[in-house]
DNA sequence: GTAGTCACG
DNA sequence: ACGTACGTGACTACA
């Protein structure tokens, strides 16, 4: 057997990848689609070649003979875009790390490097695979060296395979005549010029029957058809340069180490560091065990002694993690870590009662030492732990270091803070989603309490180390951490829910929802799905022939914006319109809620921490923050929320907190002042801006003003305003231009948080909250604007969530300190609702103001508007 | 599982 | 020139 050198064409095959894979970013926003699909094509291709030499070429960006008679002729080509760009290096960097012989050289494009050394290896006797997604390169093709060219089909690689008889059997010419067919056809992947009217079949026919673009030209007379014969006539100097550019020089002056070529070891430590620092996990396995990280290492404990002495060992440790495993059927047991040899899983059995270990797990929580686990709020709902105690919550931490995550898992934090790999759930169980633990074998579980255990013992200094870095560790431990035990105690508590008043509720809904149901179809002359858009948009714009054409990916658009216009001329859509709001009602409200009223008659919404990219919470099974409030019939369901018996419900808002907001972050004296006047802020923009009165604003300028307002929080554009406000773009700008005079250093604000993202990678809040902006370095408009608008409301979004979030834990601090029996139950983002003892409402009232306004110290003094009901239809 | 729609701040 | 307001979650239809 010959020996056989592998040489890959590096930019063809980045480009290939780059285009043919979904945008992909590692936990640090940097692009790796391209280097990773690059990665997979070589790596298959090692292995089905096995070969002992391995070169990768790369274009140098100076210019070439071809760029000059390019640049002559065409103009340059079209720019990478950032995201591609970006790659090369890191490509470069990565085919180092593997130890992979890299070529480039000043004055000669890859394909000069590959073509030569392809000869040269040839000449050694080698076979050759040249691998490239430029069919130039099959020009190369002889019966030593094959050119493999990677495809993307439907998401898959397919590669295709040329040996010079390949080559003829496809196109029907010779590879060295694959030059002449390009320069007829042209190319417009690489931006060649072809002849006009020329495509593939006719130019393989002339290049068959004339062998070369010359000889066909000698034989002008004698080619058909009359448009081929005519084009070539007159674009024969271009086909010439042509195919002039498309020619590889196979004879390149360069030195060619092939000791350099032969291929070692790719899975280097090297590489391994910049795999995992990729996060490339699924590549992580083709690393021999040897050059992995040590495995971690766990005992499994069922003797209550000894697991009674290692709890004591924890304790007087200077800290340790836990993670706590519930099951279907209840405790299925506890990982604890205190070392990287002290990594232990005790299961619940005979001998260790689920009582014993959550007893254990309390004390340590209890304790002097810092505790790290996973999820402390879920914990929380087995486990007492106090609220002033030392627990370190990884999701927590891992959410504020980068907000934009879908999930914070230990696996991830391992990667992240300690360089180091532990198998996620997914590989521990073999299951993409968490199985029962209750019914996943012992060995399973004990492997993922462990990991959990030991990730949140290690990675917690590191983690705090990066909060401390970052300047976030005091809204960490003042804020976020104490934040936790206040959603528990929220979620605990619930919010007491009228059963049977949803049931009477939802079935008025559905009276009326049967009624306008009958009205529609007999309008429309046939019964249909009134709730499926496709069905109704058929209706509205081909069968009833209303104007509104097509809006969205899959058809017409048949949003509330669009049939708002069409209402008034078109009764039909107004009923659409009712029997949409109607519906809304009945499946989320009525029969949503109701399906979520627990056994003590109360709904237990969850409220999640770590989602939301700004710092806001959310709220989920189900959702209390989005019950209906704007309109009457939706706001009626609020008198289902009820307090308990002897209690009442007191309700507090911010009013305009992030208006507040942006006038103290800005300093912008003239809004400063307008809220120290405590008017109505919307009136006095309108006054302000528009150079009236204050009493003489007209109720539309007020309107104007307001929808203003909003969109500068929103990080303003006139396309977005004009649409608010249904008038032109012209328009909105000059409103916006207006605006920005009046409040000169709002505008420097906005602008000034757009340039601190693009030099930072992030905004900040007021407390030090971070969100990074990747979407500013997009090479996407779209993308890059959107960027900015985020940079623009997040700081003021997230400093309004970072102020409530204080008041919150205040809040319910004081109630719990004070003694009282009230209790926070719910938050709406500028809202806090309060179940509160009758008797202690006064003092109540006072504390939840008092906390409220005092949350931060503003230029503006943060206004509350406070009701009591005995609903929350009431206290609103 | 994705798209469309709509509820909230 | 490009095509949008910022942040969420739940429900229904449909591939």
């Amino acid at each position: 057997m010959s020996e056989k050198i592998v040489l890959i064409d590096g930019h063809s095959i980045l480009n290939r990848a780059f285009y043919g894979l979904p945008d992909l970013t590692n936990s640090e926003g940097v692009h790796t689609n391209a280097v990773y699909g690059f990665l997979n094509i070589m790596t298959r291709i090692l292995e089905e070649e096995k070969p002992q030499y391995l070169t990768v070429a790369f274009d140098v960006h100076a210019p070439t003979f071809r760029h000059q008679m390019y640049e002559a002729y065409k103009g340059t080509r079209k720019p990478m875009p950032q995201e591609l760009r970006e790659q090369v290096p890191l490509i470069r960097q990565v085919l180092e790390a593997m130890g992979v012989c890299i070529v480039s050289r000043e004055g000669y494009e890859a394909d000069d490097l590959l073509g030569t050394i392809a000869r040269r290896g040839e000449a050694r006797g080698l076979e050759v695979t040249v691998v490239s997604g430029d069919r130039d390169l099959l020009q190369l093709a002889t019966e030593k060296i094959l050119v493999r060219i990677p495809k993307t089909r439907g998401g898959k690689t397919v590669i295709e395979d040329y040996h010079a008889a390949q080559v003829q059997e496809t196109f029907q010419v010779t590879p060295p005549q694959i030059i002449e067919l390009k320069a007829l056809m042209g190319d417009t992947a690489d931006n060649i010029p072809g002849i006009p009217g020329v495509g593939e079949k006719t130019a393989a026919k002339i290049i068959g029957a004339y062998g070369s673009i010359e000889n066909a030209h000698d034989h002008l007379e004698e080619i058909k058809p009359n448009k081929a014969r005519e084009s070539l006539r007159e674009h024969y100097d271009l086909a010439v340069l042509s195919k002039k550019l498309a020619t590889i020089d196979t004879d390149a002056a360069i030195d060619f180490s092939w000791e350099e070529a032969r291929l070692g070891n790719l899975y280097t430590p090297e590489a391994y560091e910049m795999f995992r620092r990729l996060d490339f996990k699924n590549l992580l396995s083709r690393f021999d065990q040897e050059q992995q990280p040590q495995a971690m290492e766990y005992q499994v404990i069922t003797d209550p002694q000894k697991a009674g002495e290692l709890f004591r060992q924890a304790q007087a440790a200077s800290g340790c993690g836990l993670a706590l495993l519930e099951g279907s059927e209840g405790t299925v047991g506890l990982g604890l870590a205190f070392g990287r040899d002290q990594v232990y899983y005790f299961p619940v059995g005979e001998a260790i009662s689920d009582q014993q270990l959550k007893d254990w797990a309390r004390q340590l929580l209890a304790g002097e030492h810092p505790v790290g686990a996973p999820d402390v709020k879920a914990m929380r709902k087995w486990v007492e732990i106090p609220a002033d105690g030392q627990a370190f919550d990884l999701g927590v931490a891992a959410y504020l270091l980068n907000p934009l995550k879908n999930s914070y898992t230990y696996d991830d934090a391992a990667s992240e803070y300690l360089g180091e790999t532990v198998p996620a759930a997914s590989e521990i169980f073999g299951t993409p989603k968490l199985p029962d633990l209750s019914r996943a074998e012992p060995e399973k579980a004990a492997a993922y309490a462990s990991s959990q255990a030991y990730v949140s013992w290690a990675a917690r200094e590191p983690m705090r180390q990066a909060l401390s870095d970052t300047g976030m560790l005091k809204l960490f431990e003042q804020v976020e951490m104490p934040l936790l035990f206040t959603l528990d105690d929220m979620e605990k508590a619930g919010i007491r829910a009228r059963a049977e008043e949803l049931k009477v509720y939802g079935s008025q809904l559905q009276v009326r929802i049967e009624e306008l149901e009958a009205s529609i179809w007999e309008q429309a002359g046939e019964t249909f799905n009134i709730n499926s858009p496709k069905q109704l948009g058929v209706i509205l714009f081909e069968k009833m022939g209303m104007p509104g054409g097509k809006k969205t990916k899959t058809g017409y658009s048949t949003a509330a914006d669009v049939l708002d216009k069409l209402a008034p001329d078109y009764p039909f859509v107004a009923d659409i319109l009712e029997y949409r709001q109607l519906a809304k009602l009945k499946s989320t409200y009525a029969d949503g809620l109701a399906g979520y009223i627990a056994g003590d008659g109360r709904i237990h919404s969850t409220f999640n921490q770590t989602i939301t990219a700004t710092g806001r919470i959310s709220s989920t099974e189900p959702n209390l923050q989005n019950i209906p409030i704007r309109m009457e019939l939706g706001r009626l369901i609020r008198k289902v929320f009820v307090p308990e018996e002897g209690f009442v419900f007191l309700d507090a808002d911010y009013s305009q907190i992030e208006l507040r907001v942006l006038a103290h972050m800005s300093g912008d004296e003239k809004l400063i002042e307008a809220y120290r006047e405590a008017q109505d802020i919307h009136r006095i923009t309108a006054s302000q801006v528009f150079h009236v009165p204050f009493d003489q604003v007209t109720d539309l300028q007020r309107r104007n003003a307001k929808a203003v307002n909003f969109g500068i929080v929103y990080g303003i554009s006139s396309f977005g305003l004009s649409q608010d406000l249904s008038i032109t773009r012209k328009e909105a700008a000059d409103y916006i231009e207006k605006y920005f005079e009046t409040y000169p250093k709002i505008k420097g604000f906005l602008d000034g948080e757009v340039e601190k993202a693009k030099k930072d990678g992030y905004v900040s809040t007021m407390f030090g909250r971070r969100r990074p902006v990747p979407e500013l370095k997009s090479s996407n408009f779209m993308q890059r604007s959107f960027g900015e608008r985020v940079a623009m409301n997040s700081p003021i979004q997230g400093t309004a969530a970072d102020i409530i979030k204080i008041a919150m834990v205040r809040v319910n601090e004081r109630l719990r300190r004070e003694g009282l029996r009230s209790r926070l139950i719910l938050q709406v983002h500028d809202e806090l609702l309060i179940e509160t003892a009758k008797e202690e409402l006064e003092v109540v009232s006072r504390i939840l103001e008092e906390e409220m306004r005092g949350a931060a110290d503003l230029a503006v003094p943060l206004e509350v508007d406070m009701h009591t009901g005995s609903n929350w239809y009431e206290a609103k």
